[in-house]
DNA sequence: GTGCGTATACTCGCATACGAGTATTCGTGA
DNA sequence: TCACGAATACTCGTATGCGAGTATACGCAC
């Protein structure tokens, strides 16, 4: 299950979603996916729109279908998608649909290393992060708000779906933040030490420890 | 702001925050970071674990502490953290944790291209993901609460973090869900006529059209 | 009409990512 | 004690990824 891709980058799937309406070359398919926010959605480098297109054309699921000159313009060329492209496409959105990934955020990443950093240092990034989120929060809203007469519904979920995550994680640090500022946090001496002098309370050398298949007599345990 | 690391990849944090504690090789920095499940918290690859560590070498963040062979093995490098390396992972720390990123997951890319499936065939969809989400989320729960008489609150953060997205993701599809077979989703038929035909309906012909820049005599607007 | 800033429409090269492969060692059974 | 499968400990090649750069065209001022 989850074959893989011919073309594993996201801006594929834009790409092909754009074409399957009506042929373009490829600055006009930016501008297109530009104008409409798609960029917001998904993890999108103009850089590689090119070569995206190259490897799309290349295991055939887009073609060219004209190519020329306009004016003293550079050669363009125009491509368009294939069956096989938008077979592609449909199944690539089932997939994105249907199966849920786990995806760690790069906050998840710093929450696993925090430890690294005292109690009394993360508090206050935390609180930075709330504010931050919050402000992104109001203005997404508003927005969004402003959109909702302009445009159906079915264009407008995506972002509902992400002011909905912000909004939970906005909740999440306001938690947390709630029981380091309230000392319910349990450990938070233990933290504090930690940090101070790099060992671990006892009992959980073994973190710290093994895992490393230490061979030879260097060690014994 | 944000200034670009020296090295990007996140399995470098990881890398960095572990030699923290003590001089390793680099396939020991592998089983301690798989050992502690940092593997579930971030996007790693061990793929790009030597390649990775060199980097961190070539930059001053890592050095060389000891090389050597034990027995017959084929030479291993011991890596130690440099002092640079320390102020590395504690600078990069503190943005992860004070900065709100826009990291579109793949799900929210999925919904932005879900027109082009018809909503007969996203609803069954989406179930699909919702039941997968709630077997996910029983799993994780019960590892949580698993793990609570083990490991001081601070190593679990992370997770609990992860459930709690995971649960407001749940929240939401089931609620989109119901919109969508309770039929109070607006625009449904216009939805299923969009797909049939590939037409937009009227008064959205923007959304389609323009982006391009359209030069030369072709069209006018 | 000519100079200049901005938008258009790409190209290029380098670094990185990472899957697949390889060689060595260890443990176990016969 | 020898064979063999599994785990260990890496290496390598290639396919991207993508930032920075470039060149042309157009609009507008003067």
């Amino acid at each position: 299950m989850a074959k893989r891709r011919p073309v594993g980058n996201l801006l594929a799937l834009a790409v092909l979603t754009v074409v399957v309406q009506r042929p373009m070359h490829p600055y006009e398919m930016a501008s297109v996916l530009r104008a409409r926010g798609k960029d917001q959605d998904m993890p999108i480098k103009w850089g590689s729109l090119y070569t995206v297109v190259r490897n799309l054309e290349k295991h055939g699921l887009l073609e060219a279908v004209e190519s020329g000159r306009q004016g003293a313009r550079p050669e363009r060329t125009v491509y368009g998608v294939t069956e096989a492209g938008r077979r592609e496409a449909d199944d690539w959105t089932r997939e994105l649909l249907s199966t849920p990934l786990r995806e760690p955020s790069s906050f998840e990443a710093g929450l696993s290393v925090m430890g690294g950093l005292g109690p009394d240092e993360v508090a206050p990034l935390l609180r930075q992060r709330l504010e931050l989120l919050e402000g992104q929060i109001e203005t997404e809203r508003q927005a969004l708000e402003a959109e909702r007469g302009q445009l159906p519904r079915l264009f407008l979920v995506e972002s509902e779906y992400a002011l909905a995550m912000r909004e939970a994680q906005a909740r999440w640090v306001r938690s947390l933040l709630a029981e380091l500022d309230g000392g319910t946090f349990p450990d938070l001496d233990a933290w504090r030490a930690y940090h101070r002098t790099g060992d671990l309370p006892p009992g959980l050398a073994h973190l710290a420890e093994r895992g490393g298949t230490e061979e030879g007599p260097t060690e014994e345990d």
